[in-house]
RNA sequence: UGGGGCGUCGCCAAGUGGUAAGGCAUCUGGUUUUGGUCCAGACAUUCCGAGGUUCGAAUCCUUGCGCCCCAGCCA
């Protein structure tokens, strides 16, 4: 289905000029980096750019060198009982393989736990952590904010013995949820928030999906993440800006415990822009909105920019990837525009997707001169000319076929180059028709067309001095298949939702992001499709059969992104 | 005068003192039995603003401005 990942283009950015210079410098002779996601939701595109950052080091880096050990870890960051699951693995896991990329190693936050516990022993016995039983509003109040100074615990100077009492205790299961934590003594006026004495670890008496009821007490990311880094040796941890100001004490975590645990490595954060694209949301708070109030089917409605949903709308692995190699990496906040991401998978489906004939909104069309039994079996090749492949399929042609709607209009402008009263169009593969005739229902629309077809021309045939600008896809009335097909748009009908942290963002989805169309007519040859088959309808756009929905003999397809349309768009204006 | 970051074409993004890459989007032509693809061409005298250093500045200095992040016992 999808084809191992190959070293991409030659990517530069900040990340590979750090990573080059360490390697120049000796400070590093491999490079292990890591995937972390938290399971507590899926992936999403967003996710996306991250996997390829971090996988792609890898591969790229084990090339320049080979068995150094350089390698990508996938690490669940499951330090939060309360919000995570092994369905949630079970997603991601799938999510990594099917965008192409192999972990060379899974790991847990939670294996570490004990070297952790240990390690805040560790930190007690040397004066650089307390047991502090402030509650929560009171550590609240003690903080202080950016521009003031927070106040010392009361705890603060509780000697070392007191302080591995308490803490062996609080791991015995002693104190209830939120009585005790342990937190790092460092400087509660340090104008860095993350440095006044963060917690490093709470009481919380949840079971685990991984570690079930061995453990009350639960390390804190910004303790459990540098830890698991060391542990593994991973030389270069790279994340989203957010954490830009965690990185310090990423640094002092490290630092305060290198020499006693004998890390395999000294790892460094580096922080890049996450990806952001308009007319969509990329939040895991806003993707569960959407999916818990049923705005949407499931993680995988094909209007999600969830992996799964690209996957089901019909988006490639390597179309993804594509993409983020073209967005880059650098550290500057920054929106993408959608089309980019359309632009991936146009590119990469008009090299592998077959051509085929659909017709979405029938009208129906009588060729009044065609014998009434006959049936021409046409040759229609799957590629165009400039598609190098192989391969064609037999289209039945007879008296009454469909055609587009928007192909057919009454009184058109000078440039539309379709059928029209008097007008002759080629019918792709097939023959050129004229319109001889419109026929209307009482309300004056248009209910059937009824042309003659030139006899002297043969079907394919492109006769000299004839000029037939136009040419339209149609389906014969006899053989065609009924299908149920989806018409996917942008989620929202705004670039960006509302800026509020509410749910107003809901009033911008776009009612007509999914569009329904039964009874939609496709040539004979698509009517086993088999799910996750993907075409090009000519001239309409990539399709793909529904991985869930689409049976033999009754198709359902999606569309994933329409073909540029600038005939489309010149009318617009 | 809290700290940490970021500002290069409509959207991404290279560039690291030697005279503004590339992709997307857009626009012109050409090819075409897909108004698709492809091909040819156009698209930043200028890098958030203002000063300064220099033979030379997007790159260095000064100073303004704008945007993002940090006050979960979430990650």
């Amino acid at each position: 289905m999808n084809s191992p990942v190959t070293a991409p283009a030659k990517p530069s950015d900040f990340i590979r000029d750090i990573i080059n210079d360490d390697l120049e410098a000796k400070r590093h002779d491999r490079v292990i980096t890591r995937f972390p996601p938290e399971p507590n939701g899926f992936l999403h595109i967003g996710h996306a750019k991250s996997i390829c950052l971090n996988f792609g080091l890898a591969l790229e880096y084990r090339d320049k060198l080979p068995a150094s050990g350089t390698r990508c870890h996938l690490r669940f960051d499951d330090t939060d009982p309360a919000k995570e699951d092994t369905l949630f693995e079970d997603g991601i896991q799938a999510d990594v393989r099917w965008l192409g990329f192999e972990w060379d190693g899974l790991y847990h936050a939670s294996d570490y736990f004990e070297k952790m516990y240990q390690y805040g022993e560790q930190l007690i016995s040397a004066g650089k952590a307390y047991v502090c039983s402030l509650s929560d509003a009171e550590t609240k109040a003690h903080r202080g904010d950016v521009k003031t100074p927070g106040t010392n615990s009361p705890y603060r100077e509780r000697s070392v013995e007191e302080n591995l009492d308490l803490f062996r205790r609080m791991r015995g299961g002693e104190f209830k949820d939120g009585e005790h934590v342990l937190r790092a003594k460092i400087d509660m006026a340090n104008a860095n928030m993350k440095m006044r004495d963060p917690m490093l670890y709470r009481i919380r008496h949840t079971a685990h999906h991984m570690t079930g009821d061995s453990w009350c007490i639960y390390p804190m990311y910004d303790y459990a993440h540098p830890i698991s880094d060391a542990i593994e040796g991973i030389t270069h941890s790279i994340c989203t800006l957010e954490f830009e100001n965690n990185r310090e004490l990423y640094d002092w975590v490290i630092d305060n415990l290198i020499e006693h645990a004998k890390f395999p490595s000294r790892p460094h954060q580096y922080e890049f822009a996450r990806l952001s694209l308009n007319y969509t949301v990329l939040s895991k708070r806003r993707l569960q909105e959407l999916v818990e109030g049923k705005h949407v089917s499931g993680w995988d409605d094909p209007r999600l920019p969830t992996i799964a949903g690209l996957r089901r709308r019909g988006y490639t692995p390597e179309s993804i990837r594509a993409f983020c190699a073209s967005v880059g990496i650098s550290k500057a906040n920054s929106t993408v525009d959608m089309a980019q991401l359309e632009f991936s998978i146009r590119d990469d489906l008009n090299q592998k997707a077959p051509r085929v004939l659909a017709v979405l909104k029938p009208l129906k069309v009588v060729i009044e001169n065609y014998p009434d039994d006959l049936v021409e079996e046409l040759d229609a090749a799957y590629w165009p000319h400039d598609v190098p492949k192989e391969g064609s399929r037999k289209v039945p042609f007879c008296k009454e076929i469909f055609i587009e709607q928007d192909d057919f209009m009454l009184d058109p402008p000078k440039d539309y180059f379709r059928l029209a009263p008097g007008k002759e169009v080629r019918l792709r593969y097939a023959h050129l028709i004229t319109c001889k005739e419109v026929v209307k229902d009482q309300d004056g629309n248009v209910t059937e067309i009824r042309c003659t077809y030139d006899t002297e021309t043969k079907p394919g045939d492109n006769p000299v001095g004839r000029k037939v600008k136009g040419t339209i896809h149609w389906v014969s009335a006899r053989h065609a298949v009924d299908a149920e097909i989806r018409l996917y748009d942008r989620l929202l009908s705004e670039e960006a939702p509302p800026t509020g942290k509410d749910s107003e963002f809901l009033n911008v989805v776009n009612p007509s992001a999914l569009q329904v169309l039964t009874g939609c007519k496709l040539e004979r040859s698509l009517a086993d499709a088999k799910p996750t088959e993907r075409f090009q309808f000519e001239r309409q756009g990539y399709f793909i059969a529904d991985e869930k929905d689409c049976h033999p003999g009754a198709p359902v397809f999606n569309r994933i992104v329409t073909l540029k349309d600038s005939w489309a768009r010149s009318q617009k204006k």
